[in-house]
DNA sequence: ATGAAAGCGCTAACAT
DNA sequence: ATGTTAGCGCTTTCAT
């Protein structure tokens, strides 16, 4: 038999279960389980020969079949508004990361912004009874958070604060965000300001802030740009060339130019370069996120920074806990932000 | 009983199951399942009964056990090295989109570039009997291959080409490409040349191609920088300074870079600004990818476009086809790449 | 430390 | 068009 491949892999044969390693090693069923699962209640001796009529077989666990049984999917299911805005990349990966860690894997809705259609998503996602749902942001239907309480699955939200939860929450305040960016560019002299924007409803959320405050402080004149979808560089260069356009204000006080995202600081950071318009001199440009390439730009942006890493992190850290505590750890977080201060705001005006 | 919350959705009652909609429908739990899964085949005033007793109960569907009956999981996995490098978000948007719209959902696996990692997140991956797989590259352990033919599930490989497919294949030549880059660079005129890359393997193919092809036709000093990870801004900066600082060849002749992305080529554009370095006249750059601000960079970037939308949409549907069509529809896919002229190359060298 | 029996919730296959 | 029976592959639970 020496020589042999291993048991005819490619042969059209049943595929291998559980049962048919148990009866290659003479054991029971069980016993081949707990090899699996908790290999520390099973003679060394007896796991051996286990292990080699699982080699011998190629066996793959069904995990399906297990779930069914044990009400444990070891799937954590993680909705993200979409996959192509970098600002969630970190979070994704440190969730990943983390939940692998514990054998875990990585179910992935992709919702649109849209809360209708997550709603549907979640339904779809429930189907799978993870053992835990990750969400973007507060903003569900009704539908939506009835269905999921119902469901008795831990959920945490991520990327904003609210004051009723579905269940548990890592986020930080758009609110405060936004303010902390007029505070700032007001103490630093600023009196002219724009608004770069995406219409995602965090974003309008930190930008109504931010206008919000400059109206207290009796700055009224904001111009905004308003663009629809996943936020792009050239979104920055067409924002920063129509309110050059519209803006008549010859004063030659600067511009304070004011993104929801660093991506869209970026391109009107490409436009002014374009243009021969001097940053910070002449135009002030302010992000969000602090992306990696926002201490590289030139000048280096300045922005509100994030920890998306962190975010993610806490996330499933809460979520393991709660699994693993079979309890009802949990609660709220803020990660809070950083005002970061680099060469596109500031220079002569500061601490004015 | 009007009024009454539908049947108690918050009590710690066992979860709803299939059978009990059925009694509460007075049919058999059978028709209730062609009701979710065939729905044509149920008169419309059954389904209608079935209808009433699911929204009455809440029920949500297990697929669990439905696909541990069925052998059908419409589940697909996908497996990516990495999901903060940008490249590979349109692809996997588009696989994302093609799959959803037929019912499938998608488990995302993260291979960090590592092949043995690959092989372990197979394993895992393999035991959600997933109904397909699509892979990142054509780089993988003989074990991997080996378990994945056994496993006779369909697997498409994707972002290359090899003679030696595990089952269906959507890519480009990555040889064609670093080629390509260098015949047109050649045919414009240039006569120095420097490479910044990350060490990813695709990547280094397509340096080794660009380098090949430029010592056959006599260039043979071509310096390069080489970073480890994803790519990053900060990469294209520090490589072309580490490249100005080294080089010493003052004949005023344009150097051009070429990167093994746009997001490096970036960051060389971004690093010749700040040191005043005209381009193209004085520094020529060629991206990679042809990402969504690659058109938008100032000057805009000269770059090899590849359709990573319509590499996902193929994989995607090729998977579907084989799926749907139970048989044997698939097979290889060459989706080409486009040299992409703009701004940051040619100039007054162009057609010499 | 290991085994035997039972059943998780669903659907394939075969009636009717 | 609908129902009945059986069982997917595993793990819970209870024995030994």
């Amino acid at each position: 038999m020496a020589g042999m491949p291993p048991d005819n892999p490619d042969s059209f044969g049943a595929p291998v279960t559980l049962s048919d390693v148990a009866r290659l090693a003479g054991v029971a069923p069980m016993t081949v389980s707990r090899c699996l699962n908790q290999p520390d209640t099973v003679r060394s001796a007896t796991r051996l020969k286990v292990q080699r009529a699982i080699e011998q077989t190629g066996y793959v666990q069904n995990r399906l079949a297990g779930a069914l049984r044990s009400s444990r999917s070891r799937l954590v299911a993680v909705v993200m508004p979409m996959v192509t805005n970098p600002i969630f990349s970190d979070t994704f990966q440190a969730i990943n990361d983390r939940l692998a860690r514990d054998g875990y894997q990585v179910l992935l809705g992709v919702s649109g912004y849209e809360r209708e259609h997550e709603q549907e998503l979640l339904e779809v996602i429930l189907s799978r009874r993870p053992d835990g749902i990750i969400l973007t942001g507060t903003l569900h239907t009704t539908a939506s958070r009835t269905r999921l309480r119902a469901a008795r699955v831990p959920v945490v939200e991520t990327w904003d604060l609210t004051p009723e939860p579905i269940d548990m929450l890592v986020g930080f305040s758009h609110e405060q965000a936004g303010r902390a960016v007029a505070l700032q560019l007001l103490a630093q002299g600023y009196r002219r300001f724009a608004l770069v924007a995406v219409d995602d409803p965090r974003g309008l959320r930190r930008a109504e802030s931010f206008t919000r405050t400059l109206a207290e402080q009796g700055v009224v004149d904001v111009r905004r740009q308003v663009f629809p979808g996943t936020p792009t560089l050239a979104m920055g260069r067409l924002g920063l060339s129509a309110l050059l356009d519209e803006h008549t204000d010859q004063s030659g006080a600067p511009l304070a130019v004011v993104c929801t995202s660093d991506t869209i600081a970026h391109g009107v950071l490409t436009e002014a370069a374009a243009r021969g318009i001097r940053v910070p001199q002449h135009l002030a440009v302010m992000g969000f996120g602090d992306m990696s390439f926002a201490a590289h730009t030139f000048p280096a942006l300045s922005t509100v920074r994030i920890d998306g890493a962190l975010m993610g992190d806490t996330a499933a850290q809460m979520l393991l806990e709660r699994l693993q505590g079979q309890g009802s750890a949990g609660g709220v977080r803020d990660i809070g932000f950083t005002l970061v201060q680099r060469g596109s705001t500031g220079g002569p005006h500061s601490d004015r």
